[in-house]
DNA sequence: CAGGAAACATACCTTTAGGTCGGTATTTAC
DNA sequence: GTAAATACCGACCTAAAGGTATGTTTCCTG
């Protein structure tokens, strides 16, 4: 029996690495437990040491990966920004990122699926968004309290809003061919991020 | 043998019914057509006799009864409208009546699901988000010329959103926990509409 | 009313799914 | 340095997947 050398955590990074290829081009149910050791260059044996089932393994990929990924491209570059600018910027940079397979596609992809909803799964993935959320609507209080954002806007609604569109274009813009149609979205999204603004009077 | 009594046309929509219920609760990949017959009390036999492969039924399904069933929940009801009243209204009444399962949610699960991105599912879902956007911006175009409608909107891109927002609302709060969040999603979407409007000088 | 076509049912085939099990190689602990 | 624990491989198991093949029954047509 040739076997490598034994590196269980390098083993374990590279089973979430082919778990993230996987979950994201092909959802949970599209996932294949087989495709995926077979892109990790590794066995059953190995997954099944390191993960008890399938959908513990997707569920601390979700935690591990997915979680952190959505953090870094959503959450952190607004931690302490309270401009509507910020906010726009990044919408606008995203946005000129987005494609199947990224962490927000797959972010979407997975909440989409029912089997997911109401399970350990769904739990997850309700955090992620949560957590989203609440990014985006502490921009907008300190925007408030700065006197940048207009006092009437109510910050967690909003950010409810914004969320649930940025899921929305992932998915109602999923093909290539629709790029016209993205480019679209972020034109009108702009547009309704300065209605959120404090005129000076 | 015991065979029922040969309706072909009443089987077909049978089949078509069942696979409303699994696509809509299950996706595509989550579907298995053995469960599909069961449920339609059929067998594969009567399956394989009506539709080729599971693609094709899936297709078929979607250009059948979800197209359908999308044009009566989005697209008739603003046929001839020019207000943004009936389109607050339309919204307010769907957004009470979202329920996993439903159609709205059904076509952006579906559209999620990476697979189809780029075959010809991927078409289909394109063709009724196309069709959706269109009855929407054909709303709006009816305002601006109405004079009810700012004349520096543009109906394509506000379409694209809008379209973009509600399946993401189905997405990101799929769980009926998440009811509250979705309300919210419904005030700031008022919010937006609002701003659309032509102010009487 | 015969015969062929259409509408199903039943049984089965192949592949693949998720998952298990025993063994072997490697580490770790003493 | 040896024993026990860990990491991993490879073969395998069962169930279920999508799909086929061949029936048998009903219907439609002449």
């Amino acid at each position: 029996m040739i076997q490598r050398k034994k590196q269980p955590q390098l083993t374990r990074q590279a089973i979430l690495d082919a778990a993230g290829g996987e979950f994201s081009h092909s959802g949970y149910a599209g996932t294949s437990l087989g495709r995926l050791v077979a892109t990790a260059g590794l066995t059953k044996g190995a997954l099944f040491h390191h993960f008890p089932d399938k959908r513990t393994l997707a569920k601390i990929w979700i935690e591990e990966r997915l979680a952190s990924a959505i953090e870094a491209l959503w959450m952190t570059p607004l931690e302490h920004a309270d401009s509507l600018e910020s906010l726009r910027n990044l919408c606008r940079l995203r946005f000129s990122e987005l494609a199947t397979g990224d962490a927000t596609s797959a972010l979407s992809a997975l909440a989409a699926e029912d089997p997911a909803a109401e399970d350990l799964l769904g739990r997850v993935l309700e955090k992620i968004f949560d957590a989203w959320r609440g990014a985006v609507a502490g921009l907008l209080e300190r925007g408030k309290a700065a006197g940048r954002i207009h006092r009437s806007i109510q910050p967690a609604a909003e950010a409810a809003f914004l969320v649930a569109l940025i899921a929305g274009v992932t998915v109602t813009t999923k093909s290539p061919r629709a790029a016209e149609t993205r480019r679209a979205c972020l034109s009108s999204l702009e547009d309704y991020l300065e209605t959120l603004r404090n005129l000076p009077t």
